[in-house]
DNA sequence: ACAAAAGTGTTGGAACTACACCCATGT
DNA sequence: ACATGGGTGTAGTTCCAACACTTTTGT
């Protein structure tokens, strides 16, 4: 029975990761530029190795550019088009993961030239990278609305007018921060800390942190009409 | 150039499906016993193909099995684990899909020894079938709550109580039935038919198909909080 | 004192939940 | 006539969106 996977032709395995960042005014993805192919920006990636799950090739290749471990990090998309790299036929399984930027800049590996860039201003990327952010960031605003990620993009202070800058920027809009800052603290999750954020208005505003244990307990019901999908069975 | 790909180790990679069906009862998945490993049930799977995409190679597998096209289908997850199949490291790709049974019954191929089972009662699944398995059953739950994706199960024409089965079996719970059907036909998909079932009860509920051309249309913001995801860019 | 951002409260409408009765028809 | 499932209506509640003024403090 070994015979029929002998007869079966393999193909190059790759990673590619979006990784989002948000600096206090926008939403931003990381890319580098591909020293062998020269000047053009992509994701970063790298190859699958043979001892590595995806989700721990992921996370290495994270590391190499980042220097960064326990970031969020979560399987987009995997994508096998025929041409999709002219040169090799390659399957790129694509993670996406959500880093703060204040962590990373302290951290940056100088191997690779690696730049933020506005989502909302990209430059022309590698084979088929462009649909991977646009897919990822649409997976980010679908999952944003329905489970608390956004905090992974913040430090571990923060204060609600932040917090509302970085959805404002999620979702290219303005939310109105009388319902904004209602329908976040209604969830129970931030704890107002005794401190305030100095320097930037003249007021200030109070810095929270998340709950790590009401965090670490959540299930997906945050939904309209779904019973909880995590217990039902 | 070419040299950094040359050093790279392929792998296998093989596309499973994990095929939904509903019978007016329970919500079922769609198993083959493995002709070359014997006696052990899994999903329909097989081996991408030089030429095909991903998303090709999973239609073309489904076809083989079922004789359908048109199907819904959706990619679920790549699945990379080191030792999955203790053989020959393989990738799998995973995809999910929604038939409707009656569609499946007239066609199948008798190559495969295939049987629907009940989700809530399955055999021991090869590999980490089970684990493929669970999560499609959760993605279905998360996707039909905000999508109307859970017609793809039905026939062309459907009666309420049928979709209200099919919800209950969804999600393993009873919904009210005048609720339910308040908040579907208040989606103005459904266009009722001049015609009633026959035979099941004593009065007969009417038909409905869906407006085909208000479900082309739709984009993903039925969500709560969510601008529509489709358009901000 | 004033400018700039933080913080908070109310109201009308919409949507959701819970709940019970009548209808049509085959036997 | 009666049993079976189909179909509908209402009332109370909660949730959400829209909206404007007061507070704090650095300059």
């Amino acid at each position: 029975m070994v015979e029929q996977y002998k007869q079966q032709r393999p193909y190059l395995l790759a990673l590619d990761s979006i990784i989002f960042g948000f600096d206090g005014e926008g939403l931003r993805v990381l890319l580098v530029k591909r020293g062998i192919e020269g000047s053009t920006w992509s994701l970063m990636g790298g190859w699958l190795q043979p001892e590595e799950s995806l989700e721990q090739a992921a996370a290495r290749i994270l590391f190499e550019l980042t220097g960064l471990t326990n970031v969020y990090l979560e399987q987009l998309h995997a994508f096998g088009d025929p041409y999709r790299d002219p040169i090799v036929r390659t399957i790129s399984v694509a993670y996406f993961s959500l880093v703060k930027v204040a962590d990373y800049e302290s951290n940056l590996s100088e191997a690779f030239q690696a730049r933020w860039f506005s989502i909302y201003d990209l430059p022309t990327l590698l084979f088929d990278h462009a649909d991977m952010v646009e897919l990822a960031l649409k997976r980010l605003r679908y999952k944003a609305a329905q489970h608390p990620i956004g905090f992974e993009l913040l430090p571990e202070k923060f204060t609600i007018p932040q917090l509302k800058k970085l959805y404002d920027a999620i979702y290219n809009t303005d939310f109105d921060k009388r319902n904004f800052s209602r329908k976040i603290l209604s969830t129970g999750l931030l704890i107002k800390l005794d401190e305030k954020q100095k320097g930037f208005s003249k007021k200030g505003a109070y810095y929270y942190q998340v709950d790590a244990v009401k965090y670490g307990q959540l299930t997906n019901s945050f939904l309209n009409f779904i019973p909880n999908t995590d217990t039902i069975l």
